[in-house]
DNA sequence: CAGTATCCTCGAGGATACTG
DNA sequence: CAGTATCCTCGAGGATACTG
């Protein structure tokens, strides 16, 4: 590395952390702030998508930006193809946060998650239970696996699907801290999976003896 | 600045954007790995909260985080006391991720958002869209306001409001990129809104000429 | 212009029983 | 143990007409 690139490199992450500091994480999340952020401290100007993917891990040019020449079909706007819409069906539905959060802290845990251990923390019917499951496998979001020798089945979060835990744990933050500012009530043990309330593991892991 | 503050200085933002670049932007928002981070570089351990704050934009202590001392009333995991829950019915509806966007873009191009204009871009009804601005507004992310001189109705996104923004173009990103993958189309009105495609104002801010 | 009032549809989620 | 099969409920969202 030559000695221009290591000063640049060092000025970059000065700047960096200074951007951080004063507009805080989230702000910076959206590519956007970094677009005109790099092309301000670079001195020039581009209209180009520069953004920051959290799928490779780095900078990188959109590639899937499309300009005007590629004519557009529909004058509409049709919402099924947007991906608001989208992600309604894929992680926002009334189950999935839950059902991603006990894999996920199973997984946290060291622990596989089985069919059963649901029901132990939801109450979550057999079907809905099943429907969810299938869709999340579908969507490439978890994995299934049998084990034969005691008939058990296990599910995992793909190393995919574990990209949505940062998005999630958005959410829950926002809301915990707007329910707080509200004064209305969290549940404890939603706390504890989220690291907002010392975590005891003997109620964790089944807050449902009888199903409400 | 003393010399040894500017040295771990130097050492945290360069520690800070090694991390950056091998785990990801999206894997510190959640405070948890700057904890542990943060606790691992300065060679000690606690248990105390020490989260990023989207809403001081700097580190703070977590105060309302609780310990087990104060007793748990219900054994049982209330669904409808979680965060997530409530995320559901504060946020994530079939409308208002649409509605919040409609109003930010409009913000961003320096213009108000009358209630006449949602029809314009989204194919809701005037009762929920009614129905989901009261929520907005009570919930405190939108403000109302009427002009008399002509009977016309602002909404403005609350600068609580807009802290929603990054969560909602993360889960737009990811369900962007998550379509690409798997080839499915998605609307050119909505990739103009974030970015995704080159603006076209004639096209963007009055698709619905007749209602779908 | 910016809504409210009524009535209605339809599908996600739930209850319950059954199965390899 | 890990599901499937049937039937049912109920409420968010939609259609349509009306209003200050």
């Amino acid at each position: 590395m030559g000695n221009f690139e290591k000063q640049f490199s060092v000025f970059l992450v000065h700047e960096v952390f200074l951007l951080i500091m004063s507009y805080g994480i989230m702000s910076i999340i959206d590519g956007r702030y970094l677009l005109s952020f790099v092309l301000e401290i670079m001195g020039r100007e581009s209209s180009a998508m520069f953004k920051y993917s959290r799928f490779s891990h780095q900078f990188e040019i959109e590639r899937g930006y499309q300009s005007m020449q590629q004519e557009m079909q529909n004058q509409e706007f049709n919402i099924k193809q947007d991906p608001y819409n989208y992600m309604l069906r894929v992680l926002f539905n009334r189950w999935k946060p839950y059902i991603i959060r006990a894999i996920s802290f199973d997984q946290d845990a060291g622990r596989p998650t089985y069919y059963s251990a649901f029901f132990k923390q939801l109450p979550i019917t057999q079907k809905v239970l099943s429907q969810n499951l299938k869709e999340l496998e579908q969507d490439g979001l978890i994995e299934r696996h049998v084990l034969p020798e005691n008939l058990r089945v296990e599910y995992h979060l793909t190393e995919y699907g574990s990209t949505l835990l940062p998005i999630l744990d958005a959410v829950y933050d926002w809301g915990w801290h707007d329910m707080k500012k509200k004064d209305i009530p969290i549940d404890p043990l939603g706390e504890m999976w989220h690291g907002y309330r010392e975590q005891d593991a003997s109620r964790m892991h089944q807050p449902f003896k009888n199903k409400q």
